[in-house]
DNA sequence: CGAGTCCTTGACCATAATCAAGATATGTGG
DNA sequence: CCACATATCTTGATTATGGTCAAGGACTCG
């Protein structure tokens, strides 16, 4: 295994998008922090129906949360970025409910369930955080539960591509044209939205034909941000700064 | 306003499902309460868009969360019901993203939340619980989440009537011919299932016949929740004890 | 009794699912 | 380098789930 990042030297720290942390957070999150996972894209981090006695936080890649259904349906809740916590559910319930599954390499920093409430003792600033981590997580879902159950197919595609280059945006992995190495699939996109493979296409072909957008070979290219706001009903303020642990 | 309720003498507390609590963490949620609202049938207590300084948690009655597009769509994302944290995202963010609405009349118990800080510093074992409330709400939008895209109606309506029967049950609302005051319109759960108005009637209709359930005047009635979880596909296995704030 | 709310039902329509097949890549072993 | 396999994307034809429109019935309440 690589030597770990000090969390004094996270790379994720640098960018606008996370406060400040103050000296004594640091080096207590620096011990909190137990090791580094390397997880090879297209594998399971965490499997639904099991436990486990860690959390996680995204340090490098992307992946995703789903559930499945016992007769194969399959839903996936959300898209994982880095800064985001996963596991929580893990480190609160006996078993997990979701499995977390990885689009591309990813690296992530590991916790110990059972510090957790050390955490909240040492630092209660931090343990806030915590709770901000999963009050944001339940906004995203929030918005996502009003796609699924109010916005046409090609509201929610433009709604989930809004959100994910915005999220991308904040986290520097754009380009200057607005391109961004997004490896999701179209069956990825389809089992996100609630919508089959075949009509996932179709909607995303008709929306590249207008050019406000494309989507190939696993690159995403915003090109006009406020229409496509403007197809998915989306009010599409942008996010105030993260607390990252 | 009438007298409150000591936070010792929580009638709540009571039941099975909460969790005791410590004398001095009672000692300080009840310092902590600065009051009781008590919210008629049919209004909003939170709105969408406005920005709140409290934080509540339910001491009787239900509502729910919802959000509105600009067109007029509304999604209800989850029925509130007692023993419930809300307005959370309110005490972490600047403005609220979804309304809360009563069905009956309910009573709050109402927080500052500028105190919440001061919550985790003095307690960090409730601070614990707030983050236990957050991911239990998360898990049941994540289910949620994938009964709008992945569950027919039928599915949906069973699920639904399951999960809600059985948050009535844990909260000794239900009485012994399983038949607990339930005052949601049909129009309520067409929005929060994603479904037009009509096809929610017709769907319910189709269940009603086949006596599993029936939905009156306001008063659900389970007989058959094993038929009624197989036909949702939710294993349905029953909650732990909650950790009341 | 009229007005309002909620529930119910039938007829028709539309969005999206399913089925089927082919096109484009990418990778692998011979 | 080719033959083959696999994953992904694309498109057309057909079907079905659920939406929309319209209207009437049941009940409550002033």
């Amino acid at each position: 295994m690589s030597t770990t990042t000090r969390c004094q030297d996270c790379p994720l720290r640098r960018l606008d998008c996370f406060r400040q942390f103050s000296e004594s957070e640091l080096a207590f999150v620096d011990r909190f922090k137990s090791g580094e996972l390397q997880v090879e894209a297209g594998s399971t981090v965490l499997e639904q129906s099991t436990s486990s006695t860690h959390v996680f936080t995204v340090l490098k890649g992307i992946g995703f949360r789903k559930k499945v259904l016992d007769d194969g349906r399959q839903q996936i809740l959300n898209f994982i970025m880095p800064g985001d916590l996963i596991g929580l559910q893990a480190a609160l319930f006996e078993e997990m409910e979701h499995s977390i599954e990885t689009l591309t390499d990813m690296t992530l920093c590991v916790f110990q369930r059972a510090d957790m409430l050390r955490l909240f003792q040492d630092q209660p600033s931090l343990g806030f955080t915590v709770v901000w981590h999963a009050s944001r997580e339940e906004r995203m879902l929030d918005e996502h539960l009003v796609s699924l159950g109010r916005r046409t197919a090609r509201e929610r595609i433009a709604y989930t591509i809004v959100i994910l280059h915005d999220r991308a945006l904040q986290l520097g992995l754009v380009n200057g044209d607005g391109r961004v190495h997004l490896p999701i699939r179209q069956h990825h996109l389809a089992d996100a939205l609630g919508l089959s493979l075949v009509h996932t296409n179709k909607t995303l072909r008709g929306l590249s034909s207008s050019d406000v957008m494309s989507w190939k070979n696993g690159y995403l290219t915003v090109r006009d941000r406020g229409t496509l706001c403007q197809i998915a009903r989306y009010d599409g303020s942008e996010e105030a700064e993260n607390p990252l642990i």
